[in-house]
RNA sequence: GGAGGGAUGGCCGAGUGGCUUAAGGCGGCGGUCUUGAAAAUCGCUUCCCGGGCAACCGGGACGGGGGUUCGAAUCCCUCUCCCUCCGCCA
């Protein structure tokens, strides 16, 4: 949500950018109600004050033991017209407050313009492509083959979209999951922390999933609660309402959390493998930043996701997402894409976004500057670090062998009792 | 699932229809004292919206929503959350 003082004085401007985002945007209705509202809340609080009056003179009067049947009739009219003034004024709040929240944030100015995925632009990359002297096999013929992955045993208890580990396949998730906890938690100034994995809808509307991407969303019949689809969703809604010290930020968090997406429309596209499931795993990283600071952080928060994947020895770049790939609440985005060598294409693995304080004031997550009385929101920013599926996709399609078998990453050694190739 | 008790400013906590314009404390900020600090002491300090260059003025908010009333933190209804006891349970 943005600031509505905001929206009204620079209502071309976001508009503009909003267009770069590829969506049609017309604030001229909030303009207009905004005004409406505005005059009404003068008539309102000027019929207030007149009954704010009139009250103290019956409390006086009746403490004197005077009769104040006269103002008390006369005050009956005027507390009538400020019901129906009142009804009128939060009908319009209501409408401005839907309106706000359907408008995405606006993209930083150091993100540059383009219509499609295509106009992302890539800031570095980290290491070589592998090579491979013989035909390679996509991850889940590598998996099916080695006896780690089964898909259709997945589909039997749930249906299509999901994955069954087994063996060494559920320790290696198991291990990447433990390893990256590590790296973060030992390593970056991240807290561990293990949230819900179900949030309600107060929560999902801070984060910007609702009200308008309902349809991403599995929720749960007959009750107002939703799977998470990520845990930027629970940890983004730890300081929901709060009031946070200048001091303690910032704050940053580490959580390992199942995510859970619908992936409506989305039928026919990545159909084979890990890439793209109902379910699968990921260690979230999120913090809650000073307004002055927040783009330092989302810096830092880019290179710790990609530490993970240098340690594994994965191929990958690094790029920004153009005004028209960002995601709702973003303000800047930068995309880790990991190297899939079946694909010969690279695919997201993180996304690491700066929203500034478009979640905090949906939220309502404000701070106190030490000596000062106004509050401030703060900046928060989520960044994956890193999705479980697809790493373990691009592992075994990177460092298998021609005799089926997967050689492990050196880091994970530790973490699976030493074991090091999957045969 | 049953029965009770709660939710008040950044935090704690008083307040059961009009002398509350939310007491008091803690914390925070500033002054006095001190070589400095602590202690003591004095003052300031809830947030949001509207108006104003400003001092200031007006309005709103006591978990959310609705109601009663000239007037609600206070009474009624309803929802949410928290706590205690009983039952069940990994």
């Amino acid at each position: 949500m943005l600031d509505p003082k905001y929206m009204l004085e620079n209502a071309d401007f976001i508009v503009k950018k909003t267009k770069a985002r590829g969506i049609k945007l017309s604030l001229d209705k909030f303009i207009k109600i905004s005004q409406e509202k505005k005059d009404y809340l003068i008539k309102v609080e000027s019929l207030r004050h007149e009954k704010n009056k009139a009250s103290e003179l019956v409390a006086q009067k009746k403490k004197e033991g005077q009769d104040a049947s006269s103002v008390i009739s006369e005050m009956k009219k005027v507390g009538a017209e400020i019901k129906i003034l009142e009804e009128k004024l939060k009908e319009l709040e209501e409408k401005l407050r839907e309106i706000s929240l359907s408008i995405p944030n606006v993209p930083h100015e150091s993100v540059p313009e383009g219509k499609s995925s295509k106009d992302n632009v890539e800031v570095r990359k980290f290491s070589e492509k592998p090579k491979f002297a013989f035909p390679i096999k996509p991850h889940w013929e590598i998996g099916k083959e080695l006896g780690i992955l089964d898909f259709e045993r997945a589909a039997k208890i749930a249906g299509s979209r999901f994955a069954v580990y087994f063996g060494a396949g559920a320790k290696l998730e198991r291990a990447l999951i433990n390893f990256m906890l590590d790296v973060h938690t030992e390593e970056k100034e991240y807290q561990e922390v293990i949230p819900p994995f179900i949030a309600n809808e107060r929560s999902l509307m801070g984060t910007g999933n609702l009200p308008k991407f309902e349809n991403d969303l599995f929720k749960l019949r007959g009750y107002k609660w939703y799977m998470i689809p990520t845990a930027e969703v629970p940890l983004t809604n730890l300081y929901q309402d709060d009031i946070l010290e200048e001091d303690s930020l910032p704050k940053r968090f580490v959580a390992y959390t199942p995510c859970f997406r619908r992936e409506a429309g989305s039928y026919g596209k990545d159909i084979r493998g890990l890439i793209r499931q109902h379910q699968f795993n990921k260690v979230e990283l999120m913090s809650f930043a000073l307004p002055e600071n927040s783009y330092t952080e989302l810096e830092k928060m880019t290179v710790d996701a990609e530490e993970v994947l240098k340690r594994l020895g994965l191929h990958y770049r690094v790029v920004v997402l153009c005004t028209a790939d960002m995601g709702f609440a973003g303000a800047k985005t930068y995309d880790v894409e990991l190297w899939m060598p079946a694909r010969k294409k690279y695919m997201e693995i993180s996304s690491c976004t700066n929203c500034e304080d478009f979640q905090a004031r949906r939220a309502n997550i404000r701070f106190r500057r030490k000596g000062k009385s106004k509050l401030e929101f703060v900046h928060t920013l989520n960044g994956s670090g890193v999705a479980l599926g697809r790493t373990v996709s691009a592992i075994l399609e990177s460092f298998q062998q021609e005799d089926g078998s997967v050689v492990i990453p050196k880091v994970l050694r530790l973490y699976m009792d030493g074991l090091d190739k999957i045969t």
